[in-house]
DNA sequence: GACAAAGACGAACGTTCGTGCTTATTTATC
DNA sequence: GATAAATAAGCACGAACGTTCGTCTTTGTC
């Protein structure tokens, strides 16, 4: 690692937690050399451009959260359990455990979400990967006899994901205490019913 | 309603609709005066400041919302056909019927949610008025005997409010046009929890 | 220790930001 | 139709934006 991959790791780390305050927009040049001490042409030279700072950013919020979340819930044995260390790892990184402004990826995704370009295009890659990891777990534990087998795991996936929205913004902008025991009730709801047999009409 | 008035919600309406797609940090006098075939200085002068602008853009979105939203809702029987109708016409409104960019107070939410400041304090009480119109709807519908009578409202506002944010990520950001379809299951799965009783362990 | 390469810096570019002042033009009142 | 008030425009400001340039300082190599 020289002393270069250095200095811009660094700068991406801050940038990753300055990101998780401001936004990826409100990420600024200015104020991201402030924090890390540097002057604004010495780190720009780092990225050549303002959106690969963002995409570079982002790509520094994945690597975290791949040793936050993914890494230890694979680590967990297949089926329910595995799925269950998901949310719960979730539920670390959201709250403010990694970046001071919890998730990165959630306001970068209302952001951006009229913006093109290749933040945006790297978001929905990423976005979809994790909605894949889902389903593909999900999947797993159908296979475990966890789930029951006609559940639809896309279905499964959105919902699991539309449940850590909810408690993001319960979280931090309503600054709800109860925001976790919330999203615990309603995770606790979907396992149940993606164990049981569907409702049938 | 005098000429000034007019010319007030007029520019309101354009910044609602431009709010909707750049977020409210990305709402910029300049812009909006672009938009509107207006000065800036003229423009302007209507508020005073941006903070009171994205404040009567907030208010006019809620205007908007009202009559969207909430009044036809009103019209509606009690019970759960008034708590399905919230649903139906937030999806119109989240789509893009009203605002270009779907649903206003989202991306505001996420934005807003580490920036202190009388736009963050506006949208938080709107924020907790819809959750408790909604804990209300569930309520009533208690009484009419279609909910069981142990049901959590609140958290049933809770689960309602985070099938549209998941809603709108997967149709803004992920562009899925099965983006309907899943939140409509998962409010389905949602109403069917509600009505019968709950599992007893 | 010489020397090339890499890294960081300071200054400045043109643009846009939000916000004032001052002047012109519309609107409403008598 | 005169007049006062309300409304919009014109112009300018200081600051911050992303970006470029040329120049130093540090680093690694022979």
């Amino acid at each position: 690692m020289t002393k270069g991959q250095d200095t811009r790791a660094a700068i991406l780390a801050e940038a990753a937690n300055l990101a998780s305050i401001t936004g990826l927009n409100g990420l600024t040049i200015g104020s991201l050399a402030a924090h890390t001490g540097m002057s604004k042409s010495g780190l720009f030279r780092h990225f050549g451009s303002k959106e690969e700072l963002q995409v570079a950013t982002l790509k520094a919020g994945v690597d975290r959260f791949t040793e936050t979340v993914i890494r230890p819930a694979l680590n967990t044995a297949r089926g329910v359990a595995r799925v269950q260390a998901l949310f719960e790892h979730w539920l670390d990184w959201g709250t403010g455990e990694v970046f001071a402004g919890g998730c990165i990826f959630i306001p970068a995704s209302f952001e951006l979400d009229d913006q093109p370009g290749a933040a945006r295009d790297y978001l929905v890659a990423t976005q979809q990967q994790w909605l894949d990891l889902l389903a593909t777990t999900a999947r797993k534990a159908i296979e475990t006899g966890d789930f029951r087998p006609d559940l639809d795991c896309d279905q499964f996936a959105h919902e699991f994901n539309s449940i850590l929205l909810g408690f993001n913004q319960a979280h931090r902008l309503m600054r709800n205490a109860k925001a976790g025991e919330l999203a615990r009730h309603q995770f606790e709801r979907l396992i149940e019913d993606a164990r049981h047999a569907a409702i049938t009409a």
